[in-house]
DNA sequence: GGGGATTCTCAGGAAACTCACAGACAGGAT
DNA sequence: ATCCTGTCTGTGAGTTTCCTGAGAATCCCC
């Protein structure tokens, strides 16, 4: 999972697939990452790698993700770090936090939205200046007004029709299968299927996409695609 | 958090998130900042980036807050410092007062507020010529008189509503969370609930936004933003 | 110490959103 | 042309989020 000059991070959590699933998630939004599984292996990527950001699980056997921040602190590393924790609990809030912990995400998350936090994060710290308009054709996404337009008319965009067309236009021109999109713009855990994906597809067709040229393509048998034919 | 031509403000604080907390407000208003986690490193910051105001926390180990500034006034060095104490005590106020502070906050404080401070006595220095006239449409604030105005009515605003509309419009056209909200507007140990957000801004909707065009808007999901659509 | 302004909690109702389902529709192969 | 498979979209139930009013607690000025 590397690339050559974008921010690196390091992704830390000892289920493999929720791994596999946010260092996707940041390979396609253009970050390199790197994997630890434990506690130990962490310290090891971080003394090794020197990251840029840090995501951490919380709950791993013997060295948690705590034990993992006070180390680092207690060294002087100050990498930001983004935590993973098991549910909604006030303590574990302030606990990170007043670890210095800079910012929480509950599981089960949607991986679009991790991104969207790791890139604040890293905007904030000044390490990346991240793009914050994103376009394609006459379509434009400002991530930072959280604001879409196309044609230059405002469009109005529900939480997830907004995931859905930021992961399609960060990767525009590739196609994206429904269990890639499933993956990245809803919960992880999500066990409905993956017909929600085109129930989506039409929504953002009719309120993005109903003028010409047409953006969002279906790729049969594949999936879908966001791309200006010329 | 550099930028490039903005006032340089040194944070000093060996809590981490706290000097996140203080970093990021201070870089939504503005300011470019450097931060120091000890007397040692503030110093040496000083001496390497000669900042433009320095945030000071009283109590650090080793070298604390009166330490650095006799040191830094020692030396001839007049960089204004304004100085965080841990609570309202006299002897504090004297003993940092005395010794050449141009300010001081008592921990816990707002964000916002603290911001505030650091744009005043900027101004004072006639360092940075600040914007004191902050407006989105025809909806005016006036940070020196501290007035608002909605269509040219003076409209009366309670201390929070006016940390949190300023807030708002210095950020006019971003998206703002429930959290960075009450990180920056409210004492940053506010243990409530972010929904006092919302009372809030229900509050300002009525006193400045009661009339066309509606420039807060409710962003479902995510947070509010000010602008003004056109 | 009294009274008004302010801060904050809470809860009900309104509005928006998510998601499943099912029938209509389209593309490709035979 | 016809069938089959995959795709599109309208409907509606259930859920979540948001807005606002009412009230308790607190602060502050007189």
């Amino acid at each position: 999972m590397s690339d050559s000059s974008s921010p690196l991070v390091l992704v830390v959590d000892d289920e493999e697939n929720i791994r596999f699933l946010v260092e996707t998630g940041l390979g396609l939004a253009g970050f390199d990452t790197v994997g630890a599984s434990d506690g130990r292996q962490a310290l090891a990527a971080v003394a090794e790698h020197r990251p840029q950001l840090i995501v951490l699980d919380a709950m791993m056997p013997e060295l948690d993700g705590f034990d993992v921040l006070r180390r680092l602190r207690d060294g002087g590393d100050k990498t930001p770090v983004i935590f993973l924790t098991a549910r909604d609990s006030t303590e574990d809030r302030v606990k990170g936090l007043t670890e210095g912990a800079d910012d929480y995400m509950v599981k089960p998350f949607a991986v679009a939205e991790l991104v969207a936090r790791v890139e604040l994060r890293l905007k904030q710290s000044g390490v990346a200046r991240q793009q914050t308009l994103l376009t394609c054709a006459d379509l434009e996404m400002d991530t930072d007004a959280h604001r879409v337009t196309r044609a230059g008319d405002t469009v109005e965009l529900s939480p997830t029709e907004y995931k859905l067309l930021e992961v399609l236009i960060s990767n525009a021109g590739r196609v994206l299968t429904r269990t890639q999109l499933l993956d990245h713009v809803w919960e992880y855990d999500f066990d409905g299927d993956s017909s929600i994906v085109d129930t989506y597809i039409s929504y953002l067709r009719k309120k993005v996409d109903s003028v010409d040229p047409k953006l969002i393509h279906t790729i049969r048998g594949v999936g879908f695609c966001l791309r200006h034919d010329a």
